[in-house]
DNA sequence: TTATTTCTCGAACGGACGTTCGATTAGCAA
DNA sequence: TTGCTAATCGAACGTCCGTTCGAGAAATAA
């Protein structure tokens, strides 16, 4: 066993992250199908035989870079989720929280969002796995806003429509958005944010849910909750 | 030149046409660049030679599916347009003119949205063109439903991100949509419109636009013109 | 019928792909 | 230093890909 790099990452552990990043990038490019283990070769400086020794085939290259990133998006979700208990809020940090990471992975999560039905066996099982999980969380906390904010059940949306309208709407993303163009990402999570909420929620008295800015989230901490 | 069988198609055409269908839902299937000429033949029971004698190359299939499509629901929707001077009436036939075609045309549609860059040249630039066409069409119907809608512009909306999560909200129908599920094309209709136009309003009176059906729309025609 | 065009296909070509193998080098412990 | 493991790579293998070619069958026109 190779001795151990400061941080606990071994050499090994960093230029496996290196040649995923990498590789991410140039699937997000030309898509995972018509990238070449010779053009993610060329890319890394890594022999074409050398990247079998940090994976075990193409297909496994995607693999850990949708687990991974899937991993970290709802590990980071479920802990900012932890720190509140207020339905509406709880739709905010989850656009938030997507969008944001969303913003900062493009090449990961467009990988993500492109590439959903690349794998497969086993290893279209463990992400599947993550983003039902995922979606199922999402799911909940539409149902919870929707049980506070529209007691008129005709007037409600259909959970299921709702919830691929919300995906839909943050993982177009990668067709168009540049982190580095015009639009920041806080205006973006403003944006849709205030888009989804105000159309999901309905004929609600919004004059109440202020927004302006996630700054306010705590105005709305005991909205409704009697 | 051949005879010319009845409604003005050659033997040609019909047979172009099915290769056409038949190769959208294999590349919907297995995405573009995993599909082979081979699986195309095997689908079509035309040999992997004869191909050839209806396109020009693998390539050329995809442009055609795609610049086919595109073409068609531009036309539809520039005629229904033209049937109606009402803002907000425009915008709802945009949506109700994408999801339909989309619904109808599933494999089509998904090739569109999820291909959108896997050709090359002046191939890619024709379809890309109709593409800007259609988004700037749509661009332009939530710009005018805007300033008729929202007259306080610090409430607003970007427009850049509303088309954009307007086109996802939409497009990401392929990830799920099963028009022969549970969920009516009337229904998805009903409720992507209800969420994006009461979002993407604000804060208007919304009490005087029914959401309940399509049929309501003439009620509209009129408010806030003058 | 024959002549001509339209359509079809088996067989192959050249190239690119993912992956493997065996040998070589670099890094570290003794 | 010596010895062992971790890391690297050039060269190749077998397969599958998009496409072509030339011959033949089917349809149409004379």
């Amino acid at each position: 066993m190779s001795s151990v790099a400061k941080e606990g990452f071994t050499r090994y552990d960093q230029k496996l992250e290196f040649i995923l990043r990498t590789a991410a990038r140039i699937f997000a490019d030309k898509s995972y199908h018509s990238t070449t283990m010779r053009d993610i070769s060329r890319a890394t400086e890594v022999s074409l035989a050398g990247l079998y020794y940090y994976c075990s085939s193409k297909e496994e290259l995607l693999y850990l870079i949708q687990d991974n990133c899937f991993g970290r998006v709802l590990e980071r979700l479920e802990q900012r989720l932890g720190e509140t208990h207020n339905a509406v809020e709880k739709l905010r940090v989850l656009i938030e929280n997507h969008l944001s990471f969303f913003a900062a992975n493009m090449a990961e999560m467009k990988v993500l969002s492109h590439e959903a039905d690349s794998l497969a066996g086993d290893r279209y099982d463990q992400v599947s796995g993550k983003k039902k999980q995922y979606t199922t969380l999402a799911r909940r906390i539409l149902e919870e806003v929707q049980l506070v904010s529209s007691p008129d059940a005709r007037a409600r949306v259909d959970l299921t429509v709702a919830t691929y309208a919300l995906f839909g709407m943050m993982n177009w993303m990668y067709n168009w958005y540049d982190p580095r163009g015009k639009i920041s990402v806080a205006e973006l999570v403003e944006n849709l944010t205030r888009i989804f909420m105000n159309g999901f929620m309905g004929e609600v008295e919004k004059k109440n849910l202020s927004f302006a800015g996630i700054s306010e989230m705590e105005s709305l901490s005991v909205w409704r909750e009697a």
